[in-house]
DNA sequence: CGATTCTTTGAAAACAGTCAATCTGTGTGG
DNA sequence: CCACACAGATTGACTGTTTTCAAAGAATCG
């Protein structure tokens, strides 16, 4: 029994044990370590996870190698690479453990099952994925029409509980700056 | 009956006349003129919109007044304030016929009935929901990673239709560029 | 045609990226 | 416990890109 996990489910709506224990039941748990991968670019990305404890990202590698950061997921957030779990086609995204990491996983066949068993998961499902679409929606408008500053103080102001414990050249990579252009508006501005 | 409607949904899947006819009873038919708003900022997006002839666009307008425009839409696309629809509440974005446009309109309790009543539809509106998740993901990253000029081709790439038919200074507001910046793009590169 | 919208151009200034060096803190192995 | 390596953050000098402002040219609409 995954405490963390039913606390984050009960806090959105109401679940009886038994389905608790059904979702729990059609997970797999999995403990990561810093630097460990949860899924490789060009594998196919099997699993939704939820993340009980630690930090995950989720990037891309462009022609330079560079890393481009899409995501972040701490304690109760949930991550995947969205378009290789949908479709089964190879990720183009990579999902790497920031720190020591726990997180529970479905598989889609399993998290499909677990929808259709538990109405109320689906509909909670159903909300955080038009949640995320906004989500998604607004990060693009910042990302057209703001500049690295705003982008920065809009990123700190939304997500206080990452900034404090992810490190400043990855913030950087997920607002699209290069590290110096980071550490040089932090200057600017104080923190 | 809407002839480019029925053409398009029997492109994506198979649906019965009765199915079609159900899907059409249920929408209402409007007509808007160039520089129409069919979606004031403000107001609450009461419709889910397909394009039978004609384009819009999807923008938000900043502080500084300036427009950003976050979708495009032609003949056999959809469009809609996503999060204002959804939830109801006051949208943030305009939405506005770029040329003389037809569209069919579905009201949020019109669409959820006809995606109970036609399960292939609804079955379709879910590929296309993670569809265009996937293609803002995309988005995002090309944003975050790529220089304007790289942003420009690949927009051309994506979508001939578009650049031949919409201002290149919708383009550039699309890309999160000044419009000059644009024009100097497309002299350098040859168009 | 006249008015408006759209596109282009030039010059200057602001902004952001790169490269190279340095500084900091952390943790590991001897 | 120290020395060292390593990851992360900062700084300076330079380069390159993009914006801004102002103006003019081209295309389109009514």
């Amino acid at each position: 029994m995954v405490e963390p996990f039913r606390n984050y489910l009960t806090s959105k709506a109401a679940f009886t044990d038994a389905e608790l224990e059904q979702l729990e039941a059609r997970a797999i748990t999995r403990k990561l370590k810093r630097r460990e991968y949860l899924l490789r670019k060009g594998d196919v990305c099997r699993y939704m996870a939820f993340v009980v404890s630690g930090s995950l990202r989720l990037y891309r590698t462009d022609e330079a190698a560079q890393e481009h950061i899409l995501r972040f997921a701490i304690e109760n957030w949930w991550i995947t690479d969205p378009e290789s779990f949908r479709i089964g086609l190879p990720a183009q995204g990579t999902i790497e453990a920031l720190e020591d990491t726990r997180v529970l996983l479905w598989s889609k066949e399993n998290f499909e099952l677990v929808k259709r068993e538990v109405p109320a998961f689906h509909a909670l499902e159903n909300q955080l994925a038009g949640h995320y679409v906004d989500a998604q929606v607004n990060r693009l408008y910042t990302a057209i029409s703001y500049s690295a500053e705003e982008r920065y103080q809009e990123f700190v102001r939304a997500f206080p509980d990452f900034y404090q414990r992810i490190p400043l050249h990855m913030i950087a990579s997920y607002l699209g700056v290069s590290r110096e252009t980071l550490s040089r508006i932090r200057k600017q501005t104080g923190l």
